[in-house]
DNA sequence: AAAAATATGCAAATCGTTCGCAAAAATTTG
DNA sequence: CAAATTTTTGCGAACGATTTGCATATTTTT
């Protein structure tokens, strides 16, 4: 990552111009260190430094806005419905999400077809898709017939 | 629809009795006749007898466990975040949200490939998954170009 | 270094959704 | 069929995730 200063960050094909603070860069490095996708309570319990909640919501935001991050919603039966963040790594990812230990497993490369028929078809212009797997995963599958 | 009575309704393998009741059926109705899938919100508003906002929560919430109905999480610039219901019909669906106008169009079928790879790959065993497209539908990019 | 712009912490507000409880409706029992 | 029992409904309060207003702190611009 680099590091970015106000009027001297483009984005995209527009220029965004955003100032990377301390805090901000530590929820960034936070989501880029970690695997897993991770929650706004989780980030927040994660952080060595005290951030307010409500400075977590926002940085997570501005983050997502500047292009670094991404998001999505994910209803797991342990947390409720909750936004999921992780860093947008090169390519957009999906995630596997077990539901009995509420993992995320990351997907190598995105399952969907082409896009280009549904568009045919609808005549809709797809401009994002999100997609949710939910399943058990390995260990879990184990476990259970462990017992 | 068939009219359900308690203890002569099984859906799935395991029997699961439910009751039909006459708020129930003309939620599950409105969900029936309606070409898009609706919030509790929208449920609600559409809904001619008077119905407790609990009660439609309660309603719909049955209705899925039953198998009546599924639901699936949208966030929508206009709406904000939240859960819309369709009935299950035959297959699963998925559907394309215009973020212009704020409709969804149904897939007519499922774009995912074969989700055995996935599974191969990584140990995962995928037992649902939800998809959200997003984008413009036709009508939207039409008035677009004629501003 | 001072002035201006933006981010942060704190507390309160918001929004979708759920829950407790008493009354109403549906089902079961005798 | 009426009484007893179970389940649902309405109402208001509670909840949990997220957002917002405002004064203060930090960062950027001058």
């Amino acid at each position: 990552m680099q590091i970015v200063r106000k009027n001297l960050t483009f984005q995209l094909d527009k220029p965004i111009l955003y100032m990377m603070t301390k805090k901000r860069r530590r929820l960034l490095e936070l989501l880029q260190e970690s695997v897993q996708p991770l929650s706004a309570q989780q980030v927040y319990e994660q952080m060595e430094e005290s951030l307010d909640m409500a400075t977590v919501y926002r940085g997570l935001k501005y983050l997502e806005e500047a292009g670094e991050i991404s998001s999505f919603l994910l209803d797991c039966s342990e947390r409720g419905v909750e936004r999921y963040y992780s860093q947008s790594s090169s390519c957009h990812r999906h995630f596997l999400h077990c539901v009995s230990c509420h993992s995320f497993t990351s997907l190598n490369e995105c399952p969907l077809g082409s896009l280009e028929k549904i568009e045919k078809e609808t005549g809709f212009r797809v401009e994002e898709h999100y997609l949710t797997l939910k399943g058990t995963c390995e260990k879990c599958q184990i476990n259970v017939r462990g017992k």
